[in-house]
DNA sequence: TAGTGGTCTAGACCACTCT
DNA sequence: GAGTGGTCTAGACCACTAG
């Protein structure tokens, strides 16, 4: 909360979406916004276009901001969002199951990765659980370049708020695949699925904020249970 | 190309798609930049910030902007995108088949879409073919409201430039599930799908600029011709 | 015509990185 | 200490929407 803007944009989300401003209405325009919380008109902007990247609004030239209808979408999905921040926003009754954490050297060819040498890694597998039911096959491999030993406690819990709480780490951005697939026995079995039931691979290199290579993922998914849910902005920079 | 940014933004895109600005080097910093281009510093940041989300470069605080090893996400596909698009920016062998154009109610309840009244439509059923295979079975329902009739030809060739080009609308937004789901019948010919075999499914509903819904779609995809490639940045606005 | 958002400017101070 | 990106300001002009 130290920049003025991201205040703003958490003011105004909050208002958002405790209907303090309705469903579509229009927020102040932005000469008021910025007379409101004593601050730029570019400030203001700043604040604005956060709300709009995140589905909270739609600038309408020459009218204003109207709110949307995006409750759904309070939570970041097609982003990077670590299981335990998803269990927490929504409310599941989930748990997590570590199978394993060894070190292992990454599967290049599974993630379609070039590279002239081996990259060592921690591999952690774990089975995620909803409503007693197993949903969710997790391997991750973290590169002993960046996290050198992963405590089992860890693990358990949420990778993602050690590394960027403990460890300091600035996770900055991901690119991902999603591709169905014929399980292994394994996978099969872990998952509890029917004879020739496809799965869902989700398969992710995650990068720090200095672009360094951080972290292999694949999460598979069961069929039935996989839902991917996006907000889209069609932009085309003229 | 009428704004500066817009037309700084497509120069550095161009320069480090050719190599000019080699992956891994850093670009002028932004002092630099808003010299050569004879324009102000917040006018460049617009430029790069633009590049920042689209995955082109990465800023780093203190140091400067990287050029990031991207070639695979030159093209947009986690945003919206209509196949037409997709088909020429990837030079894919690939056509069109129209099945159907009539009108039709927008079956609600497909789209999990709360309304009191019906939706009047236009139906457009479409299979895409890539090298001599059925891959992707498109059904668009285009809103009457917004588009009285669609010719053949149109639906034959593309809808958004149609949309976009001679209509005018501003398409700005969308929603989008993917799911795994039993094929009907129809659509296991169709895609000539083997016995058992599940299909994926992409479901969206599309906005124009001013928050108008416009159209519903949705896309039966072969499984194991599916692939969806996104890019994502963590954002935590503190 | 008045109000809106979109673009742009020329400054300023800060936190950070590197040498 | 010099250079970098991150934030912020107080203006300005424009294109668009409305009554």
């Amino acid at each position: 909360m130290r920049n003025k803007y991201s205040a703003i944009y958490h003011d105004l989300a909050d208002k958002i979406i405790h209907h303090i401003y309705p469903v579509g209405s229009y927020l102040p325009s932005e000469t008021q916004l910025a007379q409101l919380y004593g601050t730029s008109r570019e400030t203001i902007r700043k604040a604005l276009s956060a709300l709009l990247t995140n589905g909270f609004i739609q600038k309408i030239r020459g009218k204003g901001s109207v709110v949307l209808n995006l409750q759904r979408f309070n939570f970041p999905v097609s982003g990077i969002t670590s299981f335990k921040e998803l269990n927490q926003s929504q409310h599941m009754n989930s748990s997590t199951k570590v199978l394993c954490i060894e070190d292992q050297y990454v599967p290049l060819e599974k993630f379609d990765y070039q590279s002239d040498s081996d990259l060592a890694a921690t591999y952690v597998e774990r089975l995620r659980i909803v409503n007693d039911e197993p949903i969710v096959l997790d391997r991750d491999y973290i590169l002993k370049d960046c996290v050198s030993k992963i405590p089992y406690e860890v693990a358990a819990d949420s990778l993602y708020a050690y590394f960027e709480g403990k460890l300091g780490l600035k996770i900055s951005y991901a690119t991902k695949t999603i591709t169905v697939e014929h399980p292994t026995k394994e996978e099969t079995q872990l998952l509890a699925l029917e004879p020739h039931q496809d799965v869902v691979v989700v398969r992710s290199q995650t990068y720090l904020e200095d672009t360094t290579l951080f972290q292999f993922t694949e999460s598979i998914h069961r069929p039935d249970k996989f839902n991917f849910v996006d907000f889209a902005r069609r932009q085309k920079i003229n």
